[in-house]
DNA sequence: TGCAATGCATA
DNA sequence: GTATGCATTGCAA
């Protein structure tokens, strides 16, 4: 069994077509100007198959002239096919003769398919005792599949699987592989225009099988089918024979397995030389040397130990895990090297000293000269993006440019805990300042090892966060835009996600200590790059009092998480679950058919179409039908079936964004929720919050509201606190202008909507309408977001014309508010910038377009980023002082979230009293503006009514 | 599988 | 009209 005999066949029109479209975001053109994209990929998956392989033998099988007995049987078939891509046409030629060269085997047949090829080669090879392995993406070959014949797929990547008859049975939910004959044929194949059953898709062709066996299985029982169904497959029960047939692969083709013509032979490796040098190809030139310098012996042995499952030998892993080299790890930057002008820099073009650290002495002695030091970059290298679960791999060292060390950390947890250990006196040194990029997540995992990072920080995201918020700050995006440096990229060595991606543990150490080094490497080149910058634009102030400070803030936050009832919300989600089947009845009744009321597309066809409920339908930029919330809310009371839809929609949001997904995000290793808070993505200033993003919780709607009950304090000892701002932009945008009128309301406590009403509307603060109120108060929102006419009558109940008029009265009760937005936009002209009070600039390109809707946008973003950037500044003040009390009073109370203008924490009860007021203190005393800022506490077992 | 479009939750 | 994050559908390469 050990030996027995392996014959790969390769389905060589699908590798290439594989391979085009691996390259076609980033084609590969030689410098005569040929697509050699089709050429390269196949070569990759080529070379990738024999390395990981080693098969003793090995052909490829191309189509020719396509399938005579297929089109005679349907002419349509395979008839919408694209016209094959020019750079596959050009391609077959160079790759015939490279084949040659590498005396491997073509085979064809004119008159029939690649697929009959092999399908007629693997059984005859069968026979003879060989184990066969088809060389394929094509799902279509699954039918194909015996005990010794297997598909051997690449997946997207990276790598192989191997498809014996138990994968088969799994992925198609079949008894036999025979069967999947019939379910292509029920299902149909679009690419290869195999029609199938109407009506029958995935799905339904599944459960076909299961209940009948075959397509005759099913046509001889259709009178166990009903309804529209049965109907449907009784009509078309021929069509269901032929797209059998065309489904079905031919085992007769004219060809014959001859043992000795399909030996792997050794290469003409001169040939092969030549033609790769026509091609400009020198990577893959590299690659194939390597591929056939090494023996080939040695890996022959091993590959059959296991039944079903080709071996690949740590070694091939590690040559194939390089990534570049792997057609389907879909690697776009491997052969560019013909525009050398333009390219940048890269670890092997650059001098460089990057070095490991052996365990023990070494790694004392190392400590010794870290510790000497004034000023390191460091960057941990992980087995994971969680920093709850994620254990250290390594930790990358840097404090000269074009050099650095790499720690190596043992898999073993007591191991790697006495190796942080000998690190401590480093990380826990005062006066050594640590620089890195994206600091917080360092600081977490290393919180998990008990070690905290102390001493000034310096975070190249961060500043470059100040120099540029608009800008993406991405270490590989700023080594490509301020030091022209291309940086290893993670995929080359741990490849894409997906099941195949490997684990920074197992990249060899080699790789690590180039990968992690040259990221602590270049985080200091950009260091010195933006120190200057910082200065430059007056940002280092805040760049040192509130954003570095806030990362220690923001970890802590994180780590600590929040408590939620997960009951709680298991009884909220089977409530949601009856009162959205209810609806759905009722919607389809009231429609007349089943539809999928989710899609846009498909409801406005319901309503739009077939209910015809308005004359001119509302169509979007795309030519849809709108279905948004407020289309629909404007007939709603018109349409029974309006308001269930939207009813609908309502309760399907709220079950699947909250309800049921936040459970799902309960981290098991706390038992709690961790957000991750992005503190470089809102270009304004403000946090965002993702995984979960717990800034967007419910609150307006009753039932949305109850989602936050499920956030429970820690434990009975605990209680629930909410701080937030009254009015924080308001009143900043009052202080700013030095509007009297609006400083006077806030000075003495009025409620500002109904003071704003009152002046506006010109009655008497006490007689002031509810409905003039509610105007009032869009209008003062309105205004930060810079209004306009239309805006606000879409907002309210008003005409545009009396839309209008109400703006007017607006800035004519507070005149200074229109000259301090005038002189905002007026400063954005002139500096290209405008900043929050702290010196936060938000750079406004367009503030000068010739174009009038980009210039608007530009000014409502003049008016907007200051306001909404300075309370932002304001309340991370607020976090940074509170933080620093809590830590130096050593409590218990916990702060937990931050949403925009609110802070949540976790009381515990003995404090709450003092808590109460150092949070309102620290909160309202944040910054000093002409108005008092005014902050409303509440307390409660849940955050619901924290509020 | 990845992406655009649509829709909707918050401040 | 400002600023976000995310679920779902449906299509593409």
């Amino acid at each position: 069994m050990s030996d027995q005999k392996r014959l790969f066949l390769v389905d060589a029109y699908a590798l290439i077509f594989r391979g085009y479209y691996a390259f076609i975001k980033n084609p590969r053109i030689n410098s005569k100007g040929e697509d050699t994209s089709a050429i390269m990929g196949f070569m990759n998956s080529l070379l990738d198959v024999i390395k990981r392989e080693r098969p003793d033998h090995l052909a490829v099988c191309f189509d020719k002239g396509g399938s005579v007995d297929r089109v005679e049987m349907f002419e349509a078939y395979k008839a919408n096919r694209d016209e094959t891509p020019e750079g596959i046409r050009t391609a077959i030629p160079y790759i015939h003769d490279i084949l040659k060269a590498m005396h491997i085997p073509i085979m064809v047949k004119e008159g029939y398919e690649a697929d009959d090829v092999i399908g007629t080669l693997s059984r005859q090879a069968e026979k003879e005792g060989y184990k066969v392995f088809m060389v394929t993406p094509d799902k279509d070959f699954a039918q194909l599949v015996t005990d010794n014949i297997f598909m051997y797929r690449p997946v997207f990547g990276g790598g192989y699987e191997t498809w014996g008859i138990p994968e088969v049975q799994k992925k198609f939910e079949v008894a036999t592989p025979e069967q999947v004959i019939d379910f292509l044929g029920m299902m149909g194949d679009a690419s290869d225009n195999i029609p199938g059953l109407p009506g029958v898709g995935e799905k339904t062709a599944k459960k076909f099988i299961k209940q009948f066996g075959s397509m005759e299985g099913l046509l001889e029982n259709t009178h166990e089918l009903k309804g529209k169904m049965k109907e449907k497959v009784e009509a078309n029960a021929e069509l269901g024979k032929l797209s059998k047939e065309l489904a079905k692969i031919m085992l007769d083709v004219p060809v014959t397995f001859d043992a000795k013509d399909f030996e792997l032979d050794h290469p003409d490796i001169d040939k092969v030389k030549e033609i790769f040098q026509e091609l400009e190809f020198r990577r893959l030139t590299d690659n194939f040397l390597k591929t056939f310098a090494e023996e080939p012996a040695e890996a022959k042995t091993e590959s059959s130990e296991k039944a079903t499952a080709p071996n690949v030998t740590p070694k091939e892993q590690k040559s194939a895990g390089a990534g570049q080299f792997s057609l389907f790890g879909g690697d776009t930057d491997g052969e560019v090297e013909s525009d050398s002008e333009f390219k940048r820099r890269t670890i092997e073009s650059t001098a460089h000293f990057y070095q490991s650290v052996a365990p023990g002495m070494a790694t004392k002695l190392f400590v010794k000269n870290l510790l000497n030091q004034s000023s390191v970059c460091f960057d941990t290298e992980t087995t994971g993006l969680n920093p709850l679960t994620a254990e250290l791999v390594g930790i990358a060292f840097a404090w000269e440019i074009g050099k650095g060390f790499y720690v190596p950390f043992p898999e073993n947890k007591d191991e790697a805990q006495e190796l942080i250990e000998v690190l401590r006196p480093f990380f826990e040194n005062d006066s050594i300042e640590k620089i890195g990029q994206n600091l917080k997540y360092d600081i977490k995992v290393l919180a998990k090892y008990n070690i905290e990072v102390k001493g000034k920080l310096f975070d190249t995201m961060l500043a470059h966060y100040l120099i540029n918020p608009d800008m993406r700050h991405n270490m590989d995006v700023l080594a490509e835009t301020y030091l022209n440096y291309t940086p290893i990229s993670i995929t080359e060595l741990i490849g894409k996600k997906g099941k195949n991606q490997l684990s920074m543990r197992e990249v060899p150490l080699e790789k690590q200590t180039e990968y992690g080094v040259e990221d602590a490497d270049i985080t200091l080149q950009l260091k010195e790059h933006f120190q200057n910058e910082l200065t430059e634009a007056n940002t280092q102030k805040l760049f040192d009092d509130i954003e570095i400070p806030l990362v220690r803030v923001l970890a802590a936050m994180e780590l600590e998480g929040i408590n939620l009832d997960k009951a709680f919300l298991n009884s909220l989600s089977s409530d949601l679950n009856n009162d959205i089947a209810t609806l759905e009845k009722k919607i389809y009744e009231a429609a007349g058919e089943e539809f999928n009321i989710a899609s846009p597309k498909q409801l406005g066809i319901v309503l739009f179409e077939k209910l015809k409920l308005v004359d001119k339908p509302k169509k979007t930029k795309t030519g849809q039908y709108s279905t948004a919330e407020d289309v629909l809310s404007y007939l709603a009371k018109d349409h029974d079936i309006i308001q269930n839809i939207l009813d609908y929609r309502g309760l399907a949001k709220l079950k699947s964004t909250y309800v049921d997904a936040l459970p799902e995000q309960v981290e098991p290793s706390t038992g709690r929720v961790h957000t991750d808070y992005m503190q470089t993505v809102a270009a304004t200033g403000r946090l965002s919050s993702n995984n979960p993003n717990l800034q967007n919780i419910p609150i307006r709607t009753e039932r949305g509201r109850q989602v936050r009950k499920a956030f429970i304090p820690r434990n009975e000892d605990f209680i629930l606190l909410a701080a937030d701002y009254s009015q924080i932009e308001l009143r900043i945008i009052a202080a700013l202008s030095e509007e009297e009128t609006m400083i006077e309301a806030f000075n003495h406590g009025e409620d500002i909507h109904a003071s704003t009403a009152s002046k506006v509307f010109n009655v008497p603060l006490s007689e002031v309408t509810r409905e003039q109120r509610a105007n009032a108060k869009t209008v003062n929102f309105g205004i930060i977001y810079g209004v306009s006419a239309f805006g606000l009558s879409n907002q309210t109940d008003l005409s545009r014309g009396e839309a209008k008029e109400l703006i007017d009265t607006y800035y004519e009760t507070y005149p200074k508010l229109k000259a301090y937005m005038n002189k905002q936009v007026d400063f954005a002209r002139d500096h290209g910038y405008v900043q929050t009070v702290l010196g936060r600039r938000r750079y406004l390109k367009d503030i000068n377009s010739r174009n009038a809707v980009v210039r608007g946008a530009a000014e409502r973003n003049a008016v907007n980023a200051p306001i909404q950037g300075s309370a932002a500044d304001i309340i991370k003040i607020a976090m940074i002082n509170i933080y620093s009390k809590l830590e130096v009073g050593n409590y218990k109370s916990k702060m937990l979230l931050q949403v925009h203008d609110e802070l949540v924490f976790d009381i515990y009860k003995p404090e709450l009293e003092e808590m109460k007021s150092l949070i309102k203190t620290e909160m309202e005393g944040a910054y000093k503006l002409a108005v008092p800022l005014d902050v409303d506490l509440g307390i409660g077992d849940n955050w619901l009514e924290a509020h």
